[in-house]
DNA sequence: CTTTTAACACCTAGGTGTAAAATT
DNA sequence: AATTTTACACCTAGGTGTTAAAAG
């Protein structure tokens, strides 16, 4: 039970932070809903099935392993969130963030000024804390399963997940991904199922502070 | 140039902190002279031939991964250095600690509690900073090589490093090795050899705090 | 019936000493 | 002649979807 990774990863772009400043950046994953969903296969879209209680579980919070980090570096680079790891188990004791599955979720960036008095389990709660900055983008949306639904998600997968290359066969699938990559270039947990994106979005911007972030 | 590990790694266990506090533990590696030595093969031995001006390089630090961590959990684990990299490029730009081939070196470990106001860049200066306890291991003291100039030392690592697994030949070297590891239980660089160390013995312990660490 | 688990072959990513070549 | 660099085969370590079995 080791958790699996999200593929398209969360990669985003941080601006106007204070480059002298030490910041922590980290993640976390948010139901958008409570309820549970099945996937009908010959009408390739997704129904309502029954209702999920997520206030029994604690979201866990995935501190991005380059934090603390000045302002300066967190703006140089693409933050890369590839190393987060799901999991359906709730009883994970390895930090993994606990998900259920057949659910819809969307994962949330946090960024907050490095100071001791600060306790980072104050960023993940659902009511804001003092000084933490959220950002969210409606393009990740996905919906979590444990065998994949959707026979276009895996073709997704295999052609773009460097760790999925021995399921390649380049020359029957050749030209059937274009199309899919066109509307489906996002998003996953252990393994998994989501919604489209339009490449190239901005996200959402701090309008009431300085701090502002864009996916990439 | 990605650098080498040092084989047999550093594993520290550190006790009396404060399960509350934060702390940083960081390694660097000091030379322990100016002299250049060279091997003798059929005697067996390392003699000076040469000195070293080690006043122009900076010495850099390598903050162990888990930093800044708790007293708490620090105490809790056997603390490797086994990720730390050595390279003898003097332009090295991907953080490894640099040093000069056919030198002797001796790794130091550094503990500080983490406050902001502590800039790490305090901690390897030759002048201890304030705040910063720094231990070290006569045991740990090793040469640095490019090419190995003791076969024992490379039946060690062959025998010993999972990575070198490739090269063992179990029926040929059972039995041979183990003369060699009761003298020779330690160390290494880019390549590398070292000098013998008793197994077991406490560390150096400081005294005006109630700060202890020990080798394990 | 639907959903989840576990073992698996097949990858990526990267740490070994080796041996030949290059450097000094 | 001594030392360093480079490409290499051979490992460890771990991330894929698949498949059959298990669980519900």
């Amino acid at each position: 039970k080791t958790g699996r990774r999200m593929f398209p990863s969360i990669r985003v772009k941080v601006h106007n932070l204070d480059p002298f400043q030490q910041y922590y950046i980290a993640m976390d994953i948010m139901p958008v809903d409570s309820k549970r969903y099945r996937y009908l296969y010959h009408s390739s879209q997704w129904i309502v099935t029954g209702n999920t209680d997520h206030s029994l579980i604690t979201t866990r919070l995935y501190i991005h392993p380059d934090s603390p980090c000045s302002g300066e570096k967190w703006m140089q680079q693409v933050i890369s969130f590839d190393r987060v790891k799901l999991t359906n188990n709730e009883r994970d004791e390895n930090g993994h963030i606990i998900l259920q599955s057949m659910n819809k979720y969307k994962p949330r960036i946090h960024i907050t000024k490095h100071s001791p008095q600060m306790n980072l389990s104050q960023m993940h709660p659902s009511q804001p804390a003092e000084g933490v900055h959220t950002f969210t983008f409606p393009e990740t949306l996905f919906t979590t399963v444990t065998a994949y639904q959707n026979q276009q998600i895996t073709k997704l997968k295999i052609e773009r997940n460097p760790f999925a290359k021995g399921f390649r066969d380049s020359a029957r699938n050749r030209g059937i991904l274009d199309g899919i990559l066109h509307s489906y270039p996002w998003h996953s947990p252990f393994n998994h199922d989501f919604k489209p994106f339009a490449v190239e979005l901005q996200g959402s911007c701090g309008s009431s502070t300085s701090l502002c972030i864009t996916s990439k």
